[in-house]
DNA sequence: ACTGCCAAACAACCCATGTTATTCCTACAG
DNA sequence: CTGTAGGAATAACATGGGTTGTTTGGCAGT
């Protein structure tokens, strides 16, 4: 039980209770954490591949550099995420990646999961639901992007991240920050900053979503999600720990009592 | 040396040398084949799950109906994929699931997997490759929806089963099936049918694809590429087998000697 | 306080794609 | 041989969102 703020072990808390073991291995995979500037990028899109990290502080995100020259953004990451999941068969970035805080992040070479695949069942299957639930972000983006009107893009999106904000315990009474600028927002919904600038105003117009700098404040989350078609099934019903009943058997440190959800 | 003819053992086998203790587990993924109708569903959004399934014969793909009647496709599947990795960290489906063609199919149970996180380190970290190169694959499908033009979805689309063909080992000089019709196409590629038949046509007169009813032929492949932009790294490049030097040390039947590729 | 910079708002115009409807073709059942 | 149904091609029209350019307002550095 040594620094309990680790980000890291409270999200695997979720999925599943921890042996001591299991956290002994989840600090190894913040060592060596590295402060970061807003804006800074932490690879492109090519560079060589052989790590992932974990995001102690601030948020990011993944992106592509097209060669018309635009720009999509696929992935926003929180504290506590792991990025580079994507490029673990590979041997090239497939994404760049850029802080959009400054934050801390913790780099950690491929082969350190081999050691986590073979010492921890439980941490195996942990990280096997993690990867599920990204997998299942991205899907909805996909439709998102692929099915949507602009409005319904950009109350889906914010929506999400309330959501997302929501469950890693934030209060929140439908005010919180996000830090991008229109451009980005545009680089992440397939629209331009011109017609994200349009949308923001007729929420407005419409009570949905007041946004002042990076303040926003959702008057009526539920009006706003019901615009954006939003079914919570993929963030929330992600916390079920059916596995962990299955690999117990390698519970060698008695304090594993962490009641999960 | 059971049945070679496994699609399952061959793509495994394209990551990694395996035991025959692996294979066994392998096998043991596609017990009780079952035979499917073209058209058939497997699953529907929201319906329990708890298991995967092996695809050995056919073609499938993944859906999402709207509330507003329309469709998406989010991916599809070939023999020797994995289906349902999404929903491992859920109780319910978040996708459909449908057959193209007549096949064959194999279920298996979500904690038949725990088995193999628990029995072979090199089967996990394949695991893990797989469901890395299925982001990579989803990603590129985000990025094609969210960025291109019609004409250059098409063009990606097509290209990428086209590759994905010829990487599982058919001649093909251009010539394939495409099992698809112009209303499943444009559900895929979040197009109107009748759009898809517009580009269809645009394409005939450019002579970069020639379509006969699900024969398609693709006169100058590279060219197509080009228009649409395709970078084959997402698929090419994951065939490095770098985790298996790691993970030797389970080795414990000698004939390991299956060279991959 | 002055200057310069950048995010954001707004307007005018344009084009890619959606929508609807009609016709044609082929497969298939009787 | 005929009737029917689904897939595909094509045309006419409608529209959402892109593009470009201008204006505004806040903030940082001097």
């Amino acid at each position: 039980m040594e620094q309990e703020d680790s980000c890291i072990i409270r999200l695997f808390s979720n999925y599943c209770a921890l042996s001591e073991e299991d956290k002994r291995l989840l600090h190894r995979l913040e060592e060596s954490p590295i402060e970061t500037r807003a804006g800074q990028v932490l690879w492109e899109e090519c560079d060589k591949a052989s790590e992932f990290c974990t995001i102690s502080k601030g948020w990011a995100y993944s992106f592509r550099n097209m060669d018309d020259g635009s720009r999509q953004i696929l992935e926003l990451f929180m504290p506590g995420d792991i990025v580079g999941m994507r490029e673990f068969a590979f041997s090239q970035r497939l994404t760049g990646l850029a802080m959009i805080d400054d934050g801390v992040i913790c780099h950690f070479p491929h082969h350190r999961l081999m050691d986590v695949f073979r010492t921890s069942t439980t941490l195996t299957a942990v990280l096997f639901a993690i990867v599920s639930r990204h997998q299942a972000l991205l899907t909805e983006r996909l439709v998102n992007l692929a099915r949507r009107s602009a409005q319904q893009r950009l109350a889906h999106f914010i929506y999400e991240i309330y959501e997302r904000l929501n469950q890693t315990g934030a209060p929140s009474d439908g005010h919180f920050r996000l830090p991008l600028s229109q451009e980005q927002i545009g680089d992440a919904l397939g629209l331009s900053s011109v017609h994200v600038s349009r949308t923001f105003t007729s929420f407005r117009k419409q009570h949905l979503v007041l946004r002042e700098r990076h303040r926003m404040h959702l008057p009526n989350p539920q009006a706003l999600a019901e615009l954006a078609d939003f079914d919570s099934r993929y963030l929330n019903d992600s916390l079920k720990p059916i596995f962990c009943d299955n690999g117990k058997q390698e519970r060698q440190n008695g304090s594993s009592n962490v009641t999960t959800e």
